[in-house]
DNA sequence: TTAGGGTTAG
């Protein structure tokens, strides 16, 4: 390169022709002259290459050329604005924040534009610090201003300092004239969980369009307020306002909760018809949508037409198969996500541990916690609250124990879910003094901390105690349902107060079949036949041919000898078509679920080795004190029968086969009806027997049996 | 040169 005392304009000359090439070479040859050249000497080298820097929106060079300037005692006169605006679009926040301070005036854009930065950088605080700067500065926002700094007060809770500025876009006309401030103004009431407000907003807006009407069918969707949403969807079509994805997405979730298949349905049809059908978000509420009705088919459907499921995508697929009880399918789900290298969030792990608790599946729940770790969830509440459920319902209280204790942030759902726990184990007294906790730190309580709390009383046999809480939540904030009437009634009945449980029953509004059930069994342990019959015939009124009452009541027979009764009983259900549901127990060894039925002695291939087994146990529980408890025996039969009948129950196959197997460590068991009297007693002598401690998950509670006793007291 | 909405959970 020539130098002369010329140099500067023959360079201008050379960096015109630049002025067309791409960005790249322009940048290689800037950097060439930049050293190769000492020519930056005049204020017409300098102009050119800044403007195309700026064009170019490369900071590194205007930050070179301005050093120059600098250097050789230029006066800088370039627009603050576009330096602001390369700073931002450059990410070089402290730049642009240095130049718009130093600035004298700013244009409105620039603060605009500013703000909107912070914004769509998440952070709120310093866009509202601005937008109170560019207040005490006398500068008006205008309608670019208004829509994004809305968004900054929902997201900081600000409701006062967005009522005053809500004022603003009023006066300013705004709010109506304006899409944009209408949406973000609908946004930020709905985030608020302001429906009502963010209705009478947008119904002022003149314009509405597709983004307008979403935000506001979006707030009703999340609120819960279903009807609402599909409502708003239905009017947005009659304005002739077409939805698209979004919309699509959320009045999608609104038919699922609504459990209304036909509207999702057409909807789905919608959807097709205009072609929204294949984005994922749009497809994800879709499948969401028919796993919520219980159409898993339709959803599985779904699933597959879906190219690259996301994390989202899975996750609502776990969850929604876990919710309609197919929790195998949705561990299987659960793996072959993984195998696809989709990462799981807090979310899919919470539904996978779901699905395990469900089926008391621990082994695989704990492979679940090691992902938990992997991942770094283990203080997350989600995915916390997720292990506290599976080793409650697993029975290792300590276990769940030790994840709550772990959490980084303690609410109401979690400390619900080892309060649940405790109870179900029959640790009373621990639930309990967990809800004191709760109470001194603030936390509102909701049904289910009712429901733990009435059933830890329930479980551990704190019969008063319960009385107490109950009539004491019956003066508080929380509405009680059918639930908690029922867990009370249950408490009352087996502690023998039937008067008073049906005095309760007839206190609710609208009794349902389980408060009845519940009533009835009560009676049968307390061997009450008149009320029994009473109750019988009102829900059979309520409900012909239901089959837990019957069943109820021919037990009852049974375990007073009327087997005249009985056998007429047992015609009755024959003439409906009702068959007792078979007892069933399954138990884990080795990683492997087995399963067992009552008085099936031939289907497992290792049928001989736990008849023996079983034999052997038997003989060694008897000689401790084991003797047959025959009023379990709800069959009219010989004495001996009785016997081998008794010794033939599901759980006694499983633990004999757990036994034989020998695999260490403790022994679950899970079954789908309760415990009886007779296993009981005999799982409680065989825990000592063979030095083990067995734990087995009823119908309805836990039992550890650990040394010849049992966790809930024998009272359950 | 500046602006708005969604889908998964206990």
């Amino acid at each position: 390169m020539r130098r002369d005392h010329y140099g500067g304009l023959i360079v201008v000359s050379r960096i015109s022709s630049f002025f067309s090439s791409k960005a790249g070479n322009f940048r290689s040859q800037f950097r060439l002259l930049c050293i190769a050249s000492n020519s930056f000497t005049t204020t017409h080298t300098f102009s050119p290459l800044l403007r195309q820097c700026i064009d170019e929106r490369w900071l590194p060079g205007i930050k070179t050329i301005q050093a120059q300037m600098l250097k050789y005692g230029f006066p800088i006169q370039l627009s603050g604005s576009k330096l602001v605006d390369v700073g931002l679009k450059c990410g070089e926040i402290g730049y642009a924040r240095e130049v718009f301070d130093e600035m004298p005036e700013r244009h409105i854009v620039t603060w605009n534009s500013l703000i909107a930065y912070f914004i769509k950088h998440r952070r709120s605080k310093e866009a509202v610090e601005v937008y109170r700067l560019m207040i005490t500065s006398n500068v008006s926002p205008d309608e670019y201003t208004l829509s994004s700094v809305f968004k900054a007060f929902s997201d900081l809770g600000f409701e006062k300092e967005a009522q005053r500025s809500h004022g603003l876009a009023v006066v300013l006309g705004l709010e109506v004239s304006n899409v944009f401030v209408g949406s973000a103004l609908v946004d930020m009431y709905v985030k608020f969980g302001k429906t009502r407000e963010a209705k009478l907003v947008l119904d002022r807006v003149e314009e509405k369009d597709v983004v307008l009407i979403t935000a506001l069918i979006v707030g009703y969707s999340q609120k819960g307020e279903d009807a609402e949403a599909v409502k708003a969807f239905r009017s947005m079509l009659g304005e002739g306002v077409q939805p698209n994805e979004y919309t699509y997405a959320s009045v999608l979730i609104s038919c699922g909760n609504l459990k209304n298949v036909s509207n999702g349905k057409l909807i789905h049809g919608l959807m097709i018809k205009s072609g929204f059908d294949s984005a994922l978000g749009s497809q994800t509420s879709l499948l969401t949508m028919y796993l919520r009705c219980g159409l898993v088919d339709d959803s599985l459907w779904i699933f597959k037409c879906i190219e690259y499921p996301n994390q989202v995508t899975w996750t609502s697929l776990i969850s929604g198969l876990v919710l309609n009880g197919r929790e195998e399918m949705a561990l299987t789900e659960f793996r072959k996500m993984m195998r696809d290298s989709v990462k799981p969030n807090s979310f899919t792990l919470s539904s996978g541990l779901r699905g395990c608790s469900n089926l008391a599946m621990f082994e695989e729940g704990r492979q679940i916690h090691g992902i938990v770790t992997k991942y770094g969830f283990d203080r997350d509440k989600y995915a916390g609250s997720g292990l506290i459920d599976l080793y409650g319902k697993c029975g290792c209280s300590d276990m769940a124990r030790s994840v709550f204790d772990g959490l980084n942030e303690v609410d109401v759902i979690s400390v619900n879910t080892m309060m649940y726990s405790y109870a179900q184990n029959g640790l009373g007294r621990e639930a309990l003094e967990l809800f004191e906790r709760m109470m001194n730190l603030g936390l509102q309580a909701n049904d289910v901390t009712v429901l733990s709390v009435l059933l830890a009383c329930n479980n551990s046999g704190f019969v008063d105690e319960g009385c107490e809480f109950f009539e004491s939540f019956r003066k508080g904030k929380v509405v009680l349902t059918n639930d908690h009437y029922a867990c009370m009634v249950d408490m009352l009945g087996r502690a023998g107060r039937l008067d008073e449980a049906e005095r309760l029953v007839n206190e609710v509004v609208n009794p349902d079949l389980v408060l009845w059930r519940t009533l009835l069994s009560a009676c049968k342990i307390h061997r009450n036949v008149e009320m029994a019959e009473r109750l019988k015939r009102k829900i059979l009124e309520m409900a012909p041919g239901d089959e837990g009452a019957l069943i109820l009541m021919s037990n009852l027979y049974a375990s007073t000898g009327k087997w005249n009764r009985v056998i007429e009983m047992k015609s009755d259900m024959r003439g409906m078509k009702l068959k007792k549901s078979p007892a069933m127990s399954w138990v884990d060894v080795d990683r492997e679920t087995h399963t067992f039925m009552a008085g099936d002695l031939f289907s497992h291939p290792n049928s001989e080795q736990i008849l023996e087994t079983l034999e052997e146990l038997i003989k060694k529980a008897k000689k401790v004190g084991y003797v047959e408890d025959k009023s379990c025996v709800f069959q009219d039969m010989e004495e001996s029968a009785k016997e081998r009948s008794l010794h033939q129950h599901s759980e006694k196959l499983a633990i004999a086969f757990a036994v034989w197997r020998n695999a260490g460590g403790s022994i679950r068991i899970l079954k789908n009806l309760r415990v009886c009297v007779d296993c009981h007693s005999w799982i409680k002598i065989v825990s000592r027997v063979i030095k083990r401690e067995i734990i087995c998950r009823d119908s309805k509670r836990f039992h550890h049996f650990r040394d010849g006793s049992c966790s809930c007291r024998d009272y359950w």
